[in-house]
DNA sequence: GTTACGTTCAAGAAAGTTCTTGAATGTTGT
DNA sequence: ACAACATTCAAGAACTTTCTTGAACGTAAC
């Protein structure tokens, strides 16, 4: 009746858990995800302090979702395995199936404003290849910099209205942004469509398309990710 | 710069993972899947007190991860959709691509007892309809009786010595458990080869079987899901 | 060397988790 | 009604988590 193995696994399976069971983290993980970033400003983009935010990274470290690696006088973390992803996607997959507060706030904050099927990234592709479709992302500058789809455009929150003018009202328009939970592609299609424009949004987020091994740029040479050379 | 609703969902994202992040839960769940079942046998299979086990089934109901129903004096609780065996399962292999430690458990306590690739479910389908393989369920006789592969036999642990007479050593051997962690099935063919069987193990357990919708059998007439037909 | 900077460490208060114990609840069978 | 049973509830002790504060550490620039 050997002990076996599976208190020692479950005990690591629990850790890693645990470490995702914190709504700090999930949203430092998403930032993390976007590309290596420091603490300083991963701090500022959750809305933590940054001693709190090194805490929650260290953790996380520790049970080995992100990596660190030191540049200068700043430690820049990241996702430590494309994986996590997977698992992520996995979590809020079923949440949307079983917890009906999550289905509830989908419903009404996500459904009603992009009535659509997102295009998917295989879809999206095709299309780009073509030159049928103008792809914008609607990130934060920094962000779009640290590595964003090859051919897209950066329109962050707040500056569309701006940009309006710059867009061909004669073909359709994808936006994409962090994830599948980030409202700042839904706002973009929703300000588009309220001009005239033919908008929908990409399926999931930049993370995703990187993982997927699709055609990735970076902007800032060589600062942010040694040995991908930058271009566009 | 709306709010938005990514606060609220992280914090139930959050909410089910902390549901996972503990290894007594783990076990729970894994007991769970293997079919619907009561308090008390739930606390004595994972070691706990009925009262404890109680409490952390409660969580995970509130959770989302369970669902229970009265059925006459006891309570059976059961998993609460299918799409948690893929949560738990992207849980396990995110661990074992970026924790140390259960890369190591794993090399040692599985690949040394079988070496060899698990038998995938649509490979013993295969088999299966051309009545080339022998399967044997591994787990207790209470599990077996609460949901098995159809056509497969029983033999619990510690029990295997007394059946080899009963086997066919021209035949291959499949043997399955509770799922990929578990040891039972790794015993079993441990044992079957040391006797000169081939034998080889199934990719996960009855759970997944179950869930990918191939044909299962249960014994013990309406008791244990009441509608399912009984047969075997 | 000294200074500035980004990050981590250490200590402590407040809140949450886990497990135990014994009492309470609801259901079944006599 | 009553007793037997399975489960849940309530309270409390031990432990862990979370966040804040201010000091400490390592690196780069002057």
């Amino acid at each position: 009746m050997s002990n076996g193995p599976k208190h020692a696994l479950y005990a690591e399976f629990a850790a890693l858990a645990k470490a995702l069971g914190s709504p700090h983290r999930l949203g430092l993980l998403e930032q993390v995800a976007q590309g290596e970033c420091g603490v300083e400003a991963l701090a500022a983009r959750a809305g933590l302090s940054v001693a709190n935010t090194s805490q929650h990274l260290q953790q996380m470290k520790r049970t080995g979702l992100v990596t660190a690696r030191r540049n200068g006088k700043s430690i820049l973390y990241r996702l430590a395995d494309d994986s996590i992803l997977g698992l992520t996607a996995a979590l809020s997959h079923v949440a949307s199936r079983t917890m009906a507060e999550v289905d509830t706030i989908r419903r009404e904050y996500f459904d009603d404003r992009d009535a659509l099927e997102p295009v998917s990234r295989d879809d999206l592709m095709q299309r780009l290849r073509n030159g049928l479709v103008c792809v914008i992302d609607t990130r934060p500058a920094d962000e779009f910099a640290a590595g964003h789809l090859t051919g897209a455009i950066n329109i962050p929150p707040g500056e569309m209205e701006a940009h309006l003018e710059d867009l061909d009202p004669s073909i359709e328009i994808v936006a994409y942004c962090r994830g599948a939970w980030c409202v700042m592609s839904f706002e973009a299609v929703s300000t588009l469509r309220a001009h005239g424009f033919r908008a929908r949004r990409l399926q999931d987020g930049y993370p995703e398309w990187r993982v997927a091994g699709l055609p990735t740029r970076s902007t800032r040479a060589g600062q942010e990710r040694p040995g991908v050379r930058p271009s566009d």
